[in-house]
DNA sequence: CTACTTTCGCGACTGAGTTGCATTAACAAT
DNA sequence: ATTGTTAATGCAACTCAGTCGCGAAAGTAG
């Protein structure tokens, strides 16, 4: 169970999410609101949100938490598997919808996957 | 440009990748060590040995720094595309053989590959 | 052995992320 | 609208992987 009021920080935090579909880094989310609420909340925020299945998170290649917008999740069931792209110009993130089919491991059982690409986006390498 | 000198402290470290052909993550590896050199050599050490494409390095579903040798990198060129396995059990790490093929993404230039695989392991799954 | 330069140890530091606790603010009930 | 309950927040202190600077030690060539 993630989110059960929906304070003025949730909703600050939300706003960002919903007028643009790129992916965030917490980092860069903090820095955004950080006229409006302390970094622990950011936190404590994002992880509620990811728990009901409105955000979902993935490593960037730089080490850090990135959060993006769950297109067709719940608080039961996380379906993103799409993987990630980040540019290394711009350092942009995006969310693929392509399908990237993970052939069976022999003797082991596949959980989760993922998968981060690099290199240019769109605007940068045109 | 990498290794120069064999010191005893890059003897050590290649020895741990030498016997035995998982991966090992730093803090997995400082603590091996730690009786014979300080944490930073071990940083540097590790360093080098991957620009020389002796071993190869990526992240962990913990976010930790994971490095594993590598088959048939030089130098100048790195091969690993390989993708990952990490056991959410015994949190064994391995280096999968399997070829991934990653479709063309429209209007972006792919530099780099990772893949991070999840799940039970051969041990952990029988 | 000597000189040169890489490598190392150590301590201090950085920065993302976490924790504990007192205070504030949702919100449901009255 | 007022009150009571407790989720959510702010703040300060903390953790811990990874980095940096610098003096000391050790590898290597001559
Ligand atoms: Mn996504
Ligand atoms: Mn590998
Ligand atoms: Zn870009
Ligand atoms: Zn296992």
């Amino acid at each position: 169970m993630g989110i059960i009021r929906k304070t003025k920080s949730v909703t600050t935090v939300l706003q960002i999410f919903e007028e643009k579909q790129e992916a965030k880094s917490v980092v860069n989310l903090i820095e955004i609101v950080k006229d409006k609420m302390n970094k622990t909340t950011v936190y404590r925020i994002l992880d509620r949100l990811e728990q009901d299945g409105i955000i979902h998170s993935f490593n960037g290649k730089d080490g850090l938490k990135w959060y993006a917008k769950c297109k067709g999740c719940s608080a039961s069931h996380h379906s993103d598997k799409h993987p990630h792209f980040q540019c290394t110009e711009c350092n942009k993130v995006e969310c693929l919808s392509v399908e990237i089919k993970i052939p069976s491991i022999k003797n082991h059982i596949v959980d989760s996957t993922d998968i981060l690409l690099t290199g240019q986006c769109e605007v940068c390498s045109a």
